[in-house]
DNA sequence: CAAATAATCAATAAATCAATTGAATAAACC
DNA sequence: GGTTTATTCAATTGATTTATTGATTATTTG
């Protein structure tokens, strides 16, 4: 019996409509940063425990996620980099084309970015800055997140506890923070106060998201 | 006002969901090989008139296709080559991750592949080929689709017009095969046709689809 | 200007999806 | 073994999506 093409369209477009809800990417955003069990998920997202695991497991169906068995949590983690790689570029079309999309990102953030003298870095520039050693580079994310990988040569600073930290930090270089990707308010909340503490800072804007997507080493 | 994280997800969803549906993808890989109108795009999905506009206006307001009038035409095509690179990355997940894709991935072609001799070339094998000038390329897509652009150095040779074309094609030398994609049945009609004669010939497994979505350059 | 063509719009019914609720499992703890 | 904790299952309801139908809008052609 011969299989149509469209029964193959018809199995590959569940991948897409895993990827349809809101909610189930903002599962797989917080699964990006580590894997996680179905509470804290819930939690993250704002769902009901049941709800957040039906969406897991939808998601598992459609291979996107998987999940084990740690005494009585499950833990559910992303497949493998690749479906990071497909969030960002999902995200990368999303920006560029959905009118929609790019009105609610300047919106976002528009108070830090008003204060921020200067634009935020690209990877391609944090790459040159680090090779130079021209900066200190800041993960701000939880501790938990940083463990589980963070960039080459990054300090842990969790916004929560920056301010203790400031007198470790250097007021001749200037600093670069980063944290989750560009739907992530860490950074921008360490921006701001390094900034009126007189720090000379910078954002990498993408984060560890985009910095993993493009295929790049983290260290643990 | 601040903007939520989770709208920012929902309206990415919106281009999850444009991907969510069997015959939105059909329309979508159609469009990869060449911009065309409604009727065309209908017809090769077998899909009535306003059921494919309806579907077309979807993806159009997903930002994945644009829309021009031509005459009493309307032509859509792929807003750019992202979207390529998008699709191209759904079908490498799903190939991997999804049990059942897999299953009618190996049925589809599962008599051709029998009588293969040779694995299926990859894109690494197929450009270290051409670049000792060791094989011949074919293209085995229809000509319209060949003039829209095809891989540097390639032969066209339409399924339908193969047979009166064998005396033009070498004896001594490997020929290689391609046509859109994996999804695509051309090329393994053409090599079965071809290797029946008695040529060598293998496959470029992936065609063009996975060629443009590497970046790599296509003439006219 | 009327007729023909290509596509879109609008309304409907059927199918699918999503959130909620309460019950059911499965593992760990006492 | 009974209790607690973390998760899944099952059923329900409301919301969204899809295909179909027939009417409508642009554009070209005679």
């Amino acid at each position: 019996m011969p299989v149509s093409r469209q029964e193959l369209f018809d199995v590959l477009s569940q991948l897409g409509r895993a990827l349809g809800n809101g909610h189930r990417l903002a599962l797989l955003e917080h699964l990006a940063q580590k894997e996680a069990p179905v509470e804290e998920l819930a939690g993250a997202s704002g769902l009901s425990i049941a709800n957040a695991s039906q969406h897991l497991q939808h998601l598992r169906r459609a291979g996107l996620v998987t999940a084990r068995r740690d005494g009585r949590q499950m833990v559910y983690r992303l497949t493998d980099e690749r479906i990071l790689r497909l969030l960002t570029l999902l995200q990368e079309v999303a920006e560029t084309h959905l009118a929609e999309m790019e009105r609610l990102m300047g919106r976002l953030f528009a108070d830090d970015d008003a204060g921020e003298a200067l634009e935020p870095m690209t990877r391609a520039e944090l790459q040159r800055a680090l090779e130079e050693g021209a900066v200190t580079l800041l993960d701000v994310r939880p501790n938990a997140e940083y463990q589980a990988g963070h960039l080459p040569g990054a300090l842990n600073a969790p916004v929560a506890e920056l301010e203790s930290m400031l007198s470790a930090l250097p007021r001749d270089r200037e600093i670069v923070a980063y944290c989750r990707g560009v739907y992530c308010a860490f950074s921008h909340d360490a921006a701001r106060l390094l900034r009126e503490r007189g720090f000379q800072v910078r954002r990498y804007q993408a984060g560890i998201l985009e910095w993993r997507a493009a295929g790049l080493p983290l260290v643990d």
